[in-house]
DNA sequence: ACATCTATTTAGCGGTCGCTATATATTTTC
DNA sequence: GAAAATATATAGCGACCGCTAAATAGATGT
């Protein structure tokens, strides 16, 4: 007769379960990191984490403002008011970059890529995310006399979402980082002197 | 008692099937598309779907192999042998993002964005076949005395790429001709002249 | 000490995934 | 006309998906 007792561990951490989270889906993306890896990884089981966080859409919402906070640019301190601005665009390139390609795992951007996912879901709530961050450069670029803002914005956007593409390629930091300086170029003559 | 008479129809039409799934890949991505979607487009069953292409993955190489035969730039008419490379190049932006942006559904380069599928053969059959194209623009970068081929053609790749995500995501012909025409702008100064 | 509440536990839901064993119907070959 | 080859049909495999109902262990408040 076996006698089957019931332990239970303490409360796991939530924060930590979250940063957990982040580096699971920056690796793999939203669509192939599953409820059960999550599990695994934070050495719980699915209930528990239901509790925690009420759906993998969620924890995963949370994991990218996380990443945001954590990990992301620093806009303000490379779009600086005072900065000419083809030299900041071609810095926040590089600087991205560095970013996309600084990690084996985590690579590229964790909320442009995920804009991508299956999930409609999950691609809403990184579009969310990412507006923040693309409001602030188009307000740069408007306050900077932009010729055409609406179209320098787009270009930036595009590249920034290029760079990151190629980033989770697997393209490395030195080959990338000409692609964002040749990308700067365009932007010499885009700037009212 | 009820007499269940087995009817058959007659074979389906095999290469009309692939135009189907090319489609239906091309719209929502590999990994989205089950191979009950597919059965239901083709007003088929799975056993007939296996036993004329063998797997789900096979038939997504079919379907990309038709796309690039069939939809893909005509890069031969694009890099021609005697033109100006920048032109050229600048062209090949523009070009593809027509092509990416011409139909509501299949939007963005069908190959580029199958090599960003969570499954790894469907990942790789797409890495293979566009392979083809981006040696091509290699070497048309080559021979035509780019100061830095590598780097080049890394940039040529990365916009292409940066075209074809936001394509994906609904943005416009026209916006995105000018981030091509933008993006051409800095291929100005990598040319022998 | 006791009741309450929270977070864990076990167990398993209904659904979809890619795929296939087996049988039968039709076409082709001789 | 009979045999062989081919392509369909029914039925269902095991694995995984996101998620949850119910029970219980531990923390908390009085």
């Amino acid at each position: 007769m076996e006698t089957k007792v019931r332990r239970r561990r303490p409360a796991f951490d939530r924060e930590e379960g979250v940063a957990i989270a982040q580096g699971l889906f920056h690796e793999r993306g939203y669509d192939a990191v599953g409820v059960a890896d999550l599990c695994d990884a934070l050495g719980i089981v699915a209930p528990s984490l239901y509790a925690a966080y009420g759906s993998k859409a969620e924890l995963f919402n949370r994991a990218m403002k996380r990443y945001v906070e954590t990990d992301f640019l620093p806009l303000d301190d490379i779009l600086t008011p005072d900065s000419k601005p083809a030299e900041a665009l071609t810095k926040l390139f590089i600087r991205a970059t560095e970013q996309y390609t600084r990690h084996d795992k985590w690579k590229g951007c964790m909320v442009t890529e995920g804009m991508r996912a299956d999930d409609e879901t999950a691609r809403n709530m990184a579009a969310e995310l990412a507006k923040g961050g693309s409001d602030l450069i188009a307000s740069y670029i408007r306050d900077h006399h932009a010729k055409d803002p609406e179209r320098v914005t787009d270009y930036v956007l595009m590249t920034l979402r290029g760079l990151s593409s190629y980033a989770c390629l697997g393209y490395s930091t030195e080959r990338l980082t000409h692609c964002a300086e040749m990308a700067g170029r365009a932007l010499d003559d885009d700037f009212a002197s």
